[in-house]
DNA sequence: TCAATAATAGTAATTGTTACTATTATTATA
DNA sequence: TATAATAATAGTAACAATTACTATTATTGA
């Protein structure tokens, strides 16, 4: 394991991890936290996103050819917007993600460990018509 | 749409991506068919997968990080090896998909019309101990 | 057969992400 | 509290997957 030295900027992204319902990339995080930490790095976003996942603080996501991070570990679908390509918990029964790995282990010789379960549509704001001022 | 004229590298894309179980990424299928195709370009064989993919002939399916190809498109479960990085089928019962869809709907307040389902783990060929010959 | 033009090979450009390096910040100890 | 060891940072370069560009080649309808 490799020591890991407490800093502010790791403390301001996980801080705004959790903050946020929708599961930012870490070039959204990188853009929400410039406004008070003006010197802020693109890499060192990605570089404490992946300690904060390796110490299990966090999770990546895979959304469409880009990374996303959610603060909630345990592991539950997701919705990806075609629209504004946004990434939001979907909050089906927690057990249906245990109950799909059984239901298909009989059908593949190996093992299983993982599920992806990501729907994609057209989120709420999107689906709203913009408002004309 | 945009006029589609044949080709003999996109008659080879297809032919080598319909042959095969697994669903190879746009570099594999360049390597496999640069034996009988010494002059291919790895980019005619992503513009002719996207091409394809419009076509209704193919479909993308999201790998770890890397973009897979299927000639299969009607939508189902895939296992993404977490050794080989290869991708198989995964032949679960057809209606799951569809079920899926409609079980999530009432959980998001907007509309979904994809789901992606895709597993982990470790395919039969890699579970399996080298051969010490 | 041939002219119009879509498709190609080869290369350059883009994008998301990781690696590298000199400088700065944190923390355990004196 | 001061200090020394060193992890973390900012900034930049490197990287890998993919797309775009361009001069040349192949396909196809007349």
């Amino acid at each position: 394991m490799k020591p890991v030295r407490r800093s502010q900027q790791r403390d301001a992204i996980h801080k705004e991890l959790q903050m946020r319902r929708d599961h930012p990339t870490a070039d959204e995080l990188y853009f929400a936290l410039k406004d008070h930490w003006p010197a802020l790095s693109l890499g060192t976003v990605y570089r404490n996103l992946g300690q904060l996942c390796e110490a299990g603080l966090a999770q990546r996501v895979p959304g469409n050819g880009v990374e996303h991070f959610d603060a909630t570990v345990h592991p539950h679908p997701h919705v990806v917007c075609h629209c504004c390509g946004r990434m939001f918990d979907l909050h089906l029964p927690s057990e249906l993600h245990t109950e799909l790995l059984k239901q298909a282990e009989p059908f593949f010789e190996g093992k299983l460990d993982e599920l992806l379960l990501r729907y994609g549509g057209i989120c709420a704001a999107c689906a709203k018509p913009a408002a004309t001022p």
